[in-house]
DNA sequence: GTCTATAAATTGATAGAC
DNA sequence: GTCTATCAATTTATAGAC
């Protein structure tokens, strides 16, 4: 007797995968705030009742782990791009710029959550641990640029990568798809207003 | 018989003041979250009961209200210094991003805690309020900076002030009074990144 | 001004039926 | 895969003594 090719029962067909419901969680999570949100709220957004979000994941926390997860996985395929590892490492860093926003605007939810996520938990300890990663791979290319030449020498590198994706960051404060502003005015915008700082005269 | 002055019983000296109250409280929301702050770890904070903690304050949003309040005020005054109200936009432009990282570094909880807010209570509604007029007042002086031809005129003011500001907003999240940089370094770094893109050459 | 004791509601999570 | 029913712990807040 060979297992069932996991025939579906008529009376309740599968209400979500779980990206799916990944997403109704993460646009909860961002309008409350994570603690603020409870498995209550869950239930009414997605429809479902507590018990069945449990059969889906393990609990709250993991529904935060895999959020975050995701938006890591995103910005760190970044750095891994060629034309962030091959060049002038200013070109880099303004290519790296560039790619960050696109990701930031092409996964809001799940950047925006990464970016407020405090310490309280094992998953947020453990993004916060990646973001700092993140950041130490930038400085390394902002001291570069400077040992290249092409950026002022006269600032620290890490201030400069702090303010620079300080600013990338406060993108997914205001950013909407359906907004104002295109992801490439912004990013044009944003590269105007710093790299001609930046860059030596 | 007149109302004695406020006769001190030797037992039980007062212990907090409100505004020292609020020092602790603020450094409970900032480290944990408002949210996940339970007025349990706030006892335990302060050395209180609970209930000593409502001697003082109507419940845990009315502390929240105070410390939000506090940054207010003290961003709000920036608008109405001299420097920000005189003299060509594009200088009064760099004067309130100055003062402004300078209020942020010497009132560094409240201001953190005022840009954490989500919007969940009234009194965050309120915080959110308020920083929505604080940004259109700046993004008055980048307009004005345009029309009188010190900032250039091909992106966005209100884009333009999201993005410098977002910079400033950002130091909240890393900056320490003990830290590497000091305030003046700090302030002149982002200046230095930013208004060289800004500035008409 | 601080305490002990406790109320009323909500929370994250589980058991077990269908 | 979703449900109803329920639990134990925690949460904000109050009552009343000293």
């Amino acid at each position: 007797m060979t297992t069932a090719p996991a025939a579906r029962r008529p009376g309740r067909p599968a209400r979500y995968r779980l990206d799916e419901l990944l997403h109704v969680v993460v646009e909860q999570f961002n309008a409350r705030g994570y603690d603020a949100t409870s498995m209550e709220d869950l239930a009414r957004a997605t429809g479902l009742t507590k018990s069945s979000i449990y059969h889906h994941v393990s609990g709250k926390e993991e529904l935060l782990r895999l959020a975050v997860a995701r938006a890591v996985d995103a910005l760190f395929a970044v750095l891994d791009e060629p034309a962030s590892v091959q060049g002038p490492a200013v070109a880099r860093l303004e290519h790296v710029v560039r790619r960050s926003v696109a990701v930031l605007a092409a996964q809001l939810p799940y950047v925006t959550l990464l970016l407020r996520v405090r310490g309280n938990t094992g998953a947020e300890r453990w993004a916060l641990e990646r973001r700092r990663e993140f950041d130490a791979r930038l400085a390394d290319i902002v001291r570069a640029a400077i040992d290249e030449g092409d950026v002022r020498a006269d600032l620290d590198p890490r201030l400069v990568t702090r303010l620079l994706f300080g600013a990338v960051n406060s993108i997914a404060e205001w950013f909407r798809p359906d907004g104002a502003h295109g992801v490439q005015e912004v990013a044009d915008a944003l590269v105007a207003t710093t790299f001609r700082g930046l860059r030596r005269d």
